[in-house]
Parts: C-alpha cells; structure tokens; sequence
DNA sequence: TAAAACTACGAAAACGATTAAGTAAGCATT
DNA sequence: AATGCTTACTTAATCGTTTTCGTAGTTTTA
C-alpha cells in the first residue's frame, strides 16, 4: 500500500507537504500541489482510514443499532426500506456504514456505548430496538451523536414516522366511505402503538363515532397468528364491526385468512385496512388499502440529520423530524353498507 | 477516553507491559497481569480500533457489498434474510460489518477495491450485485479475501443455494402431484437462473415430461406485472400448463391475479409453485408451495467461510459450499386431474 | 562458581496520517 | 538598509497501539 512517505520520496518533499497538498491546504504552492497530485493519482495511493481516525478523531463511520433478538431488524420490511434510504443517504455523503455489534455471543461483549467508542463512530442511529434497553439509555445519554427513528428522546434528534396524523387520515378516510363501527387490532406497546390508539381515539371522537372497548384489540406487530385470533374475535362480536384495522399489512394477511374462512368476502361484508404500505399490498387483489408510510423520507432525513449533527453540532436544531405518510386507498375498504 | 497510557501511569509500568498483559502475552507474571486487568478494567479501558488496526492491518470489520442501484438489496427478502444471518454469525466471531460504499454520488468516488483497502476490512462478503461488473471483478481479483453469495468464481469459495437440486426436487413433487405440462416463468438471466432452467428440463426429461417451448417464458425476478402478464401468456396457450413455477414467491401474487381475474382456482383449475420460501406465502390461503430456500444457513455459512479464510487462510479449502433448500409443500399446487 | 537459561519487564521504533510551530527566501515598506 | 510580511515549505510531535530487542535479576546447569 502506498503511503504519504512513498509519495514524498518520489517527489522529494516532506510528508507533511503531501498531506497538505492532498488535503488542498492553502499554505501549498499550486504547482507542487499538482504535481503531488498527479503523483499520488499515479501510484494509486488511498489514505489509511485507520491512521486518519487515529488521528482525527473521525471515523466516517456511522453506527447503526438494529436489533434482531426478536428475529426482526432486517428481516422486517418497514426498517430495511428505512435502513436502505438512510445507507443511500450517509453514503453520497462520504459516509459508511456500521452495524454496531449486539451479538451476546461474542467474545469481549461490552455495551453498545463502549462499542461505539471502540470503533470510533461518528454518529449512531438507532431504530427497532427495545428503546427502554439499559444499554440504549446509556447510549442516548452519552455524547456520541445520535438520531432515534420513531421513537422521542428528551433533547435529542428523532425522525418519527407521523402516525398520529396517519392514523387520523386513516379512519378519517374509512369514516368517509360510510363505516361507523371500525375495531382496531394495535400492535404491543410502544410509544409508536400508543400514538395511533390515541390517535384512534381521538379521531373518532371528533368524528363523533363510538368504540366499545371490545373493539380495540391488543395484539402484536407482524403476527399473523394474532391477528387471525383477533380478527375471530371481532368477527365473533354480537354488533361486529364494519372495518377492521391492523397493527400492519402483514396482519392483514391474517386477517384476509379468517375472514375468508367465514365465508364472508372483503370488502363486500367486511372491510379491512392495514398500516405501512409494504410493496406486496398494492399487488394483491383486492389491492389493500392501508397507511403508507414513507420510508425513504424517514430514512433520509435521519442520514441528513446524523450527518448535520457531527458536521455542524452548534447549528443543528434538536427537534423532532415528523415525516407524514399517506393513505394508500385500495380496494379493501369499501363503501359501508349499514 | 483512557489509554493504555493511563494504565501504564497508574500501575506504575510501561505501555508496553500493559499491552502485553492485556493481550495475555505469556512474558508478563502473573500478578502484575492480574492487577494491570483490574486496573483497565476500574477505569473504563476500551482499545482503539484505529490504533489496532493501524498497527496490525486487522480491522475485524468484514465489509459487505449489496448493491441497491436497482432499488433492491436491503428491500430483498431473500438477501436481507442471507444478510441477516451473516450479520449474527461474524458477529458472534467478534467481527462488525460495514456496507462497502456504492453510491455514485459521494466525494471522491473510488472503486470497490479501494474502498475496501481504504476501510481496511479484513474480508468481504459480496451478494446482490452485478457479478459481470468490472469493479466487482477487481475486487474478486484482488488479494482480499472473498466470499461470494449465490455466485461462483473461479478460486473462490461461494456459498450457493442449491438450485439445480432444488428445481429438481421442486419439479419432482409437482409431478409427483400428477402434473405432466408444467410451465416456468424463469427470472433475469443470471447464474442462479441458469441452473435452475437447466435443471428444470433435465429433471423434465428424467421424468419423461415434455416440455414445449411455449412453456418456458423468460420473465424477472419479483416483478410482478411481468409475472401476470406471462401467466396471461400461458394460460391463454391452445394447450396450457396446469402447473406454473414463479421464478419467486411474489411473482405468485401476480399469478395468482391473473387466475383469479380469469375465474380459474388455485390449486382446482391450475397448480402453482414460488421459490424462496418468505414469510408470507406460508400465511396466505391457500398457503403457497415453493422452494423454501435456507437462507440463515446460506448466510451463516458465508460468515464461517470469511472468518475461516481471513483467520486461517492456509488451511481453508477453496471450494463451493452448496445449501439445500426444501420443498415446502403448501395448497397451491394440487392434484392434477388430466 | 562460572556460564547458561529463564523470567519479567522496559525502551524504542513503527504503523500512516495530521498539524502546530519554525524557517528560509522573496518581496514590499519606511 | 533594516524591518516586517508573505509564501512555501520542513521539522517534529502526536494519536494509541504492537512488537522486537534489550537487559536486569534470578534460577538452573555443569
């Protein structure tokens, strides 16, 4: 590998003139610098990252934290479409990215934090994990830069997927083609599961619908199992509701199955509406009609504001990003027949 | 951040004692050994990766390349399954993962190579990507060990999904099921949809089954308009299939459109099959027969592979390392009445 | 008892970069 | 002509490790 020395032996100048050169400072002449230039091009050299950040400080290296104790992280469509805006994002950048190590397995294991400042990271994001984790309390606390996806820190950069404005849009829309009597199934408890139930709540209030509580549902994100249950459950109701809405489209498959099991038919005697706006959605027949949310928005935004946190800390506002998705109106709700 | 320095002033030792007790180097006693561990240990100790790295040109970051030009990758099921795995599997070697930079866009764009030099990643893992492209055929080329995933070069270890056992296994239950015109939408022209085309007509002619050229349509991998279209294209045939195999699971959902759109049923009136075995298609009704492909063995195996060939280059053997999958008999593929 | 061998540690160089401080030469200023 | 300012470099320290080569002191061997 070809290092500054080799290239100040080559030209017959110091090494420190070659990093100056290389580095476009002022105090060069400008026909040295290209001549340097020209040289380094030639012999091909590339910077050592390691020696840069040895020196610098700075890693130009992103940590991501995604967990997959629960088999989720990557497996889980809505954070990989999120994860592959964000690499896209830091990437044109200059940046790289970094998952930060949570196998309990390996050797040495240390704390998220200290295996951030092992590997020098620059900047964290951190998203699908238990965010009540000790060890993502220690990482948010510290000073490592840091942006949450979907989830709200004190004084500290989060980009939140608008699920109190989604969910209103949602039934908003589901009360407009006629249906009054709409049971939610929400997902386990997260801050994300709480904004949409109060959402839930609060919309139908201003819509002046009523929800008997047997029509909201306590279930769990992505389990099909579940959410056929519930679905049973509603469907079982003696006043069953009208619409069904789900933690997400996934469970809408679930839901799909049970529904078609009773023999009734969506949307003609049941309809239904998902959340997320997974791709499979828009090309199943009937086509679903959910909440989409908008991924590659959340995940730029978060590489934007990670970057802008290392790069500019004083003039970056710590404030939350809202990122509002859309209704993706297809054909599983139907108008309601009373 | 307190270095070896720090401990080196507290214990009242070198530097040098301190890295070798720390590093369990045989040349220090026991005891100094034991107290210089408590000592890192009380004050918070963290190696500098840089510095390590610097010094003995080991990054213990393995870098990965998964192109997303064609907005795939991380979105891909089947590769962010593959990935997912890997993911655990170095990291419980004590390794971290990096994606290998491939945005056009960002500052000072190099190759895949120099990047990879640049990082200093120990080993790559390469999957997704355009295997005839010239930056990846340099990197292949180049002294940095390699594993490829689903692709093989020469001299190289590759972990590959077994699709020619898997078309075969695939085709044998299908005829096992009474089918004898079966039809293949077969995906982009790749390496892994060679063998399986291949292997489909040799499995074909095992088994005595003709196969017309109508029956064989060149479609894509996940597009599903493509999907529906050749369906259309199939099922409109003088004499159509009662069997067709999707080059992938989603390709189904397109199929299953079309079928549905011609008042057909599945498996009544036509038989289908996936391939890849995701989540989904075992929850939809009626549930989907495929390939189930084992995509945590395929990753885990490229992990083993790479830390094999990084930490034991000489006696690692340089040979492809062939996954099974398994036919996941669902609904979707009845018996074929004649 | 002198030589050889071990044991336990230290000094110093090295990895490849960055950067503050110094310096020599050339030029303008008074 | 002495001074100061630029310009264009160089010197040398430094980041935090690892590792080779010493070197005292102790123990074993002949």
């Amino acid at each position: 590998m070809v290092s500054l020395k080799d290239i100040s032996a080559v030209c017959g100048v110091s090494v420190a003139t070659v990093s100056k050169a290389l580095n476009g400072h002022k105090d060069i002449g400008e026909s040295t610098k290209r001549h340097i230039k020209q040289v380094a091009e030639e012999m091909g050299y590339l910077p050592n990252s390691a020696a840069k950040a040895l020196k610098t400080n700075r890693s130009y290296n992103i940590g991501v934290l995604f967990a997959d104790e629960a088999h989720n992280g990557l497996k889980h469509d809505y954070f990989a479409s999120v994860l592959d805006s964000l690499k896209k994002t830091v990437e044109a950048h200059g940046y790289d990215m970094t998952f930060i190590n949570c196998s309990n397995e390996r050797p040495n294991r240390t704390s998220y934090l200290n295996h951030v400042r092992y590997r020098g990271f620059d900047g964290v994001v951190i998203a699908c994990v238990d965010f009540y984790d000790d060890e993502v309390a220690e990482l948010i606390n510290s000073d490592i830069p840091v942006v949450t996806i979907d989830h709200l820190f004190d004084n500290r950069i989060a980009v939140i997927s608008d699920n109190v404005q989604g969910m209103k849009d949602l039934l908003t829309y589901i009360y407009e083609m006629g249906h009054r009597k709409v049971a939610y199934i929400c997902g386990n408890d997260t801050s994300v599961t709480r904004n949409r139930l109060t959402s839930f709540y609060r919309t139908a209030e201003e819509l002046h619908m009523e929800v008997p509580d047997s029509y909201v549902v306590h279930g769990s994100y992505r389990d099909i199992d579940k959410a056929e249950e519930a679905t049973e459950q509603l469907l079982g109701l003696d006043d069953p509701p009208t619409c069904i809405i789900y933690p997400d489209d996934f469970s809408c498959f679930g839901g799909l199955n049970v529904i078609k099991k009773l023999g009734l038919k969506v949307p003609d005697d049941i309809s239904i509406a998902g959340y997320d706006g997974i791709m499979i959605g828009s090309y199943i027949e009937p086509q679903l009609t959910t909440l989409k949310q908008n991924t590659d928005s959340i995940g730029s935004q978060a590489g934007e504001k990670i970057i802008s946190l290392i790069e500019k800390p004083r003039t970056t506002v710590i404030e939350p990003v809202i990122i509002s998705g859309e209704v993706c109106n297809g054909e599983t709700v139907g108008k309601a027949v009373r």
